[in-house]
DNA sequence: TTGTATGCGTTATCAA
DNA sequence: TTGATAACGCATACAA
């Protein structure tokens, strides 16, 4: 803003371009001199204009965000993991919120490109994939969150939960524990991990060999609101269900709440499971077992790999990155026999 | 990055010139040129490179949010407030989580100053004041939250929760429910709003005729582990306690356990009121009556305040913005009567 | 209504 | 080891 570079190098009795090397730490200045143009430079309070910079060198230490919602506290976390990393590296991160809605996203993509991020990390929940495909081509770099593309992009990598692990894993836990009525409160049926869940859900039940009126699906919006409904239907109509899982830990504290209220003893009636391990599981009573989501190892990674890209420049698809949720019992679950 | 404007220039055969005018709506080009031009822009994909704008107008449309950590649902729905009035003008949020250290702040600053941001929406918690107002001067305009400056600058303005007000609140409600013993589990000593809690606190029981022994402050952490800590040592040292706030949410989700424990029925025994308003207050039994701070709307203000100043860039300061706490009751405090 | 020249602050390129 | 000059892509100021 005030103090240029120019006016350092005015200053210094040098030309732009030493204290352009000096202060960039490049080679071709003797140590003496950068020495004296660093502390004149700090001196007089110079800081460098990161746009005049950018322009120049076509890169802008800047990445894009995009999230549905900031203040769903997985998506939060997920940021967290994200900025840590950036700052790291000396990266900034502009958060943009969609909101659930697709001229939003839209909207945000066109203003990240205009702001000539390095590249994006995309939380898309709802865009259709065509859509999402499409869209992508407009930055050098992007990672994917738990979304994969129809065909493979090379400047696109995909960082996803194995949903469908994450699914055997519960069913599992339930039938070595007896618990072999079981109902998934699924969540919306268009969300994207939601409908791996599902698939996971009910192949796991096939595979363990239940009967087919011995595990059903129940959709419901994802609050806790959704899964209180959710489960009055599910209790009405499999009345012996004896183990719930959740599409999220929202989910689960609804399910709670009916379960309750039509008294079902949790664990002793219903085991209950919810999904991602938000801060709330553990502050519920009983606290929640929950199927743990690493959220700011999933920011952190997709950040560190998108720097990676970004500095490598390397071309040629990566095969998608996949974590594994991981179960956490504690008290919605019967104790260990 | 590929197609620039003199691209378009060239293609519709006219200057750089007529082709910025046109995609910026400004007077000056025949209605019908603009239309050709807007539309072979369109249509040869040209966008507009933010940085180069930056450069030549020196303004980013550019905003930095510095909050202590966004994976708090507290200061993630301040930033959901900020990103969604952004948003409708046109701006991008910088996010940077301090992370509760005092260098990454500072850090933090400086990468904004370098980014160019055209102001600064500031959510501080432990830096100290002096601090505060010597890096305020890197901005051209800030929005300071939650935080005042020793000396009023022109070009910072300040956005406030009233806690003493709604810490008055809270103790008058008490007092009105014959809960005449009454502690406040008041969080981490050196923190700015729960000093003003504190203070507020202190003086409404004076105001109420308390007697010494019938009110007590205890410091904690601000987490359900802190509270439920605190709690255990107010429920010993104040036996006939009958009322409980608690510095946030959270420290009242521990405070409800360690009534739980010590046989304290809530709100039979002991009225327990939390503050903030965070959604866990309504997914926990007994739902948490609280002091609801509007967070989104806090935000919201922050940015929309942070807009005007830089479109009008006038100067002087502006009086502090001060937001209200409002009261909610639930069922961890007793029916009314 | 349109166009030309110039500058924004920095780095890349090439020359000394 | 240093420096002069030309970009980078756009908008402002002034001319035509």
């Amino acid at each position: 803003m005030g103090i240029t570079i120019a006016d350092v190098a005015k200053a210094a009795g040098v030309s732009m371009m030493t204290v352009s090397r000096a202060l960039n730490d490049k080679e071709g200045v003797s140590a003496t001199t950068r020495r004296r143009i660093v502390d004149l430079a700090q001196e007089m309070g110079y800081q460098p204009s990161g746009i005049a910079r950018g322009l120049a060198t076509k890169r802008t230490a800047t990445v894009g965000l995009i999230v549905p919602d900031i203040a769903n506290p997985f998506f939060a976390e997920i940021a967290r993991g994200v900025e840590d990393v950036a700052y790291a590296h000396d990266y900034n991160v502009f958060l943009l919120n969609a909101n659930e809605n697709i001229a939003r996203e839209l909207n945000a993509l066109v203003s990240l490109q205009v702001k000539q991020v390095d590249g994006l990390i995309w939380c898309s929940s709802r865009l259709p994939e065509a859509e999402l495909q499409e869209q992508t081509t407009r930055f050098a770099h992007v990672i994917l969150i738990n979304r994969t593309l129809p065909v493979p992009h090379a400047h696109v990598t995909t960082l996803q939960i194995d949903d469908v692990n994450g699914a055997h894993q519960v069913v599992t836990y339930f039938i070595s524990r007896q618990r072999g009525k079981i109902a998934f409160i699924a969540g919306p049926s268009d969300s994207q991990s939601g409908a791996k869940r599902r698939a996971g859900f009910l192949a796991a039940c096939r595979e363990h060999g239940l009967a087919e009126n011995d595990y059903r699906l129940f959709s419901c919006s994802p609050t806790s609101a959704g899964g209180y409904a959710a489960a009055q239907s599910a209790l009405a109509e499999m009345p012996h269900v004896n183990g719930i899982w959740s599409y999220n830990d929202l989910v689960a504290v609804g399910v709670l709440q009916a379960c309750r209220e039509n008294g079902r003893a949790v664990p002793a009636d219903v085991a209950l499971i919810g999904a991602d391990n938000i801060p709330l599981a553990t502050l519920i009573s009983p606290q929640l077992s929950t199927l743990h989501v690493d959220k700011y190892g999933l920011g952190a990674q997709a950040m560190e790999l998108l720097r990676e890209r970004i500095a490598t420049s390397q071309p040629g698809p990566l095969p998608p990155r996949i974590l594994t949720p991981k179960l956490i019992l504690r008290e919605s679950t019967p104790p260990a026999a």
